[in-house]
DNA sequence: TCTGGGGTCCTAGGACCC
DNA sequence: TCTGGGGTCCTAGGACCC
């Protein structure tokens, strides 16, 4: 055993790294905004015929309703939930007031996504109590549900690992400690799925081998690992499984690529078509590279069957560009190389090797292209394509809209000409509901309301706490 | 009931250079 | 006339995460 003063290596002495995830996030948001959903199943996510489930409340999730799973099933499932697109715009707002709350508590966090954050209590090395550690997670939840209404539940532990497999354990609505020096014994038992970067492919491959637990995977040596899954994962296993993980909390990491893509309500054919979506799709990726001001020197298409066989297609400039003109050209290029008569039903533009600054030497880049006449000759113009879908005003389950005389709703259904609007706002009464015709101009879209700061009275205490 | 969209990291082969 | 090994870059694919 790798122990030195005391120490296990790699896991420090106290409980200091913090690892908060929100509850239900999307759809807990989603019943803090609206009234009359608080308490019935809501799932967010996609609600064309091709969408997956973002995230499923709680009650949704009695039915068997998860995260991933086709919207389709969900409504086999549960048919009575809430069916909600998603409104990041407001997740983002709601992001951004907690992660202020977890800036509070160190210059150290690391957002992993909207609705998690690793926080490291002990920057410069700081001893951190299990007491101290302890009370700077419950006044965490407590000001996270002041000012937003949500619950957020808190794991503790000497590692990020233990930290992100605490809050999994406190889930949801609480708080577990995992106590330095008893890392090995909590794991020994549970599956090898809870370390990270093991996923069903891994879990498989191990269990081939007769390893399924943590205590298993401890057992092995270190060589067996790295034949059974390759050098770099069969170290990372061997380690993890020791209860050892060293990996520091890292604020702000720069993106290394930017990507774009759709999938398609019915699969493409038309080729003409196929070329509009991608010069569509290289358009948006520039804007996104451009807003995050980096520039780029790798474009990559990415093509999905009507088999959902994915093939990706790479082509390296000669430098770093911002110009959309140039990644839509390099973007189509790359699609003449690519076979899509059998049907396509999802494309993707994305762009990788990023730089920070732009290179300002156009003329280099488009004469780039094998032949190098590219920026003289295109290739064919892309087709007129079809009305993009937000040039048709649709009323899609979950948004905001506003009514001359009714005020703040959002769209509870919408079909054959009419839209259901329920008629209320964070801080009201659960509304009521009325039916319009599509088209009436007393109805527009609306933006989404900030939520109340403060929670009702009678709203819960969280589940009690384990250590 | 067929499987979203945004990312990260790793592997492996071939080209090319020394 | 043949045989090397190492390093870097590019491309393609796959696993994994939220």
């Amino acid at each position: 055993m790798s122990v030195r003063s005391g120490i296990i290596r790699g896991v420090r002495g106290h409980p200091a790294i913090l690892h908060l995830d929100m509850d239900a996030f999307y759809a807990a948001v989603e019943q803090r905004a609206k009234p009359s959903l608080r308490g019935k199943p809501v799932v967010v996510g996609g609600l064309g015929p091709r969408g997956v489930v973002a995230t499923a409340s709680y009650e949704a999730r009695t039915y068997g309703v998860h995260s991933a799973m086709p919207v389709a099933q969900a409504r086999a499932r549960c048919p009575n939930a809430a069916y909600l697109t998603p409104r990041f715009g407001l997740y983002r707002q709601v992001s951004d007031t907690v992660m202020e709350l977890l800036a509070e508590l160190s210059p150290l966090v690391e957002p992993l996504s909207l609705d998690e954050a690793f926080v490291d209590l002990a920057v410069g090395g700081a001893a951190v109590t299990t007491e101290e550690a302890l009370t700077t997670g419950r006044a965490l939840r407590a000001r996270i549900r002041a000012a937003t209404g949500l619950s957020g539940s808190v794991g503790l532990a000497g590692s990020k690992m233990l930290a992100k497999i605490a809050s999994e354990q406190a889930k949801p609505d609480g708080l577990v400690l995992i106590a330095p020096g008893t890392e090995r014994e909590f794991l020994a038992p549970m599956s090898v799925r809870v370390l990270p970067g093991v996923g069903p492919a891994t879990d498989r491959a191990l269990r081939r081998a007769g390893i399924g637990t943590v205590a298993e995977a401890a057992a092995a040596g270190k060589e067996e690992l790295v034949r059974l899954l390759g050098q770099a994962q069969g170290v990372a296993v061997h380690t993890m499984a020791q209860g050892v993980d060293d990996r520091p909390v890292v604020a702000e990491r720069d993106a290394k690529s930017v990507s774009v893509e759709d999938t398609f309500d019915t699969d493409l054919t038309d080729r003409p078509l196929v070329r509009a979506q991608v010069d569509r799709l290289a358009g948006r990726c520039a804007e996104r590279l451009r807003t995050a001001g980096r520039s780029a020197r790798t474009v990559v298409l990415k093509v999905r069957g009507h088999d959902f066989t994915t093939l990706t297609r790479s082509e390296t400039l000669r430098g770093p560009t911002d110009e959309p003109a140039v990644i839509r050209e390099a973007a189509a290029r790359l699609l003449e190389g690519v076979d899509t008569t059998a049907g396509v039903r999802l494309l993707g533009v994305g762009v990788t090797a990023l730089a920070g600054y732009t290179q300002e030497d156009l003329f280099a880049q488009r004469s780039q292209t094998p032949g190098g006449h590219a920026a003289t000759a295109p290739p064919e113009p892309p087709a007129p394509a079809q009305p993009p879908p937000s040039a048709v005003r649709r009323w899609l389950p979950g948004l905001d809209v506003r009514h001359v005389k009714h005020g703040p709703g959002w769209v509870q259904g919408s079909g054959v000409g009419r839209v259901t609007v329920r008629f209320e706002q964070p801080g009201s009464q659960p509304g009521r509901v009325r039916t319009f015709s599509m088209d009436d101009p007393e109805l527009e879209p609306g933006e989404p309301l900030p939520l109340p700061a403060q929670p009702l009275p009678s709203d819960g205490e969280g589940r009690p706490e384990s250590l």
